[in-house]
DNA sequence: ATACTGTTTGGCTATATTGACAAATTTGCA
DNA sequence: TGCAAATTTGTCAATATAGCCAAACAGTAT
């Protein structure tokens, strides 16, 4: 049966995962990345979904401690927690046209027969 | 509104975060990257969930690219399409333990007041 | 106090995910 | 041919997730 170490490290990487497993809490973390502290009504004229919906996914960021937020008057700004999700990003990136390529080839083998 | 091209970039992660997303799943990454490829039998024995299920799982991780197969008789070894995924856990370890880190210092701020 | 802006939360529906069991499939072998 | 082992697939119930609307909340200014 499988190690409660392994088991534990596990649930503990699946939970950063699901929190940034959703295509717009990527963005949101990809935006803020690039361009600094944002605030929830900028994120929320970007994303085009309800107010609710974009403060939802940012309380899952910050719930996992990807993102902080500070308050400047009745407005909420969120940035992030720890540079070394760039890092992370920039493997992520690696692995998708790692994936590509692969889709590539197939095709290409696929085509030619 | 947002940019087509990041909402595709954002949705093309999402993909691959979620196909990593569970507990399971990155435990199967995790321990094919370590030990080598592993069959359906072997896998299941040291997750200890149904059989169905961890098939499941690995068709998933085949589906987004991330596992590939190959048989052997009745069985059949996954094993890893790309090396790219273990720079990609490495990074996700750091993440993981700037986020514990964090959660110290908060600890540690609480405390002393 | 009132009104206004920005944000979060309650409540609900719709959809997606997970996991188990049973049944079907594939392959090796007597 | 027929049995056994390994794996996949059909089905379904339980749970989780996502999104919206409405309502509550927090500041700011009139």
């Amino acid at each position: 049966m499988i190690d409660e170490t392994d088991r534990l490290r596990a649930e503990a990487r699946a939970a950063v995962l699901k929190a940034l497993a959703h295509a717009t809490r990527i963005y949101i973390v990809d935006v803020i990345e690039r361009e600094g502290p944002l605030c929830v009504c900028e994120l929320t004229r970007r994303i085009g979904a309800d107010t609710s919906t974009v403060s939802r996914h940012l309380a899952i960021l910050k719930g996992i401690g990807i993102l902080q937020d500070s308050k400047q008057g009745t407005t909420v700004y969120y940035s992030l927690a720890c540079g070394c999700v760039a890092d992370f990003l920039g493997e992520l990136e690696k692995v998708l046209s790692a994936l590509h390529q692969r889709e590539l080839r197939r095709y290409q083998a696929a085509v030619t027969g």
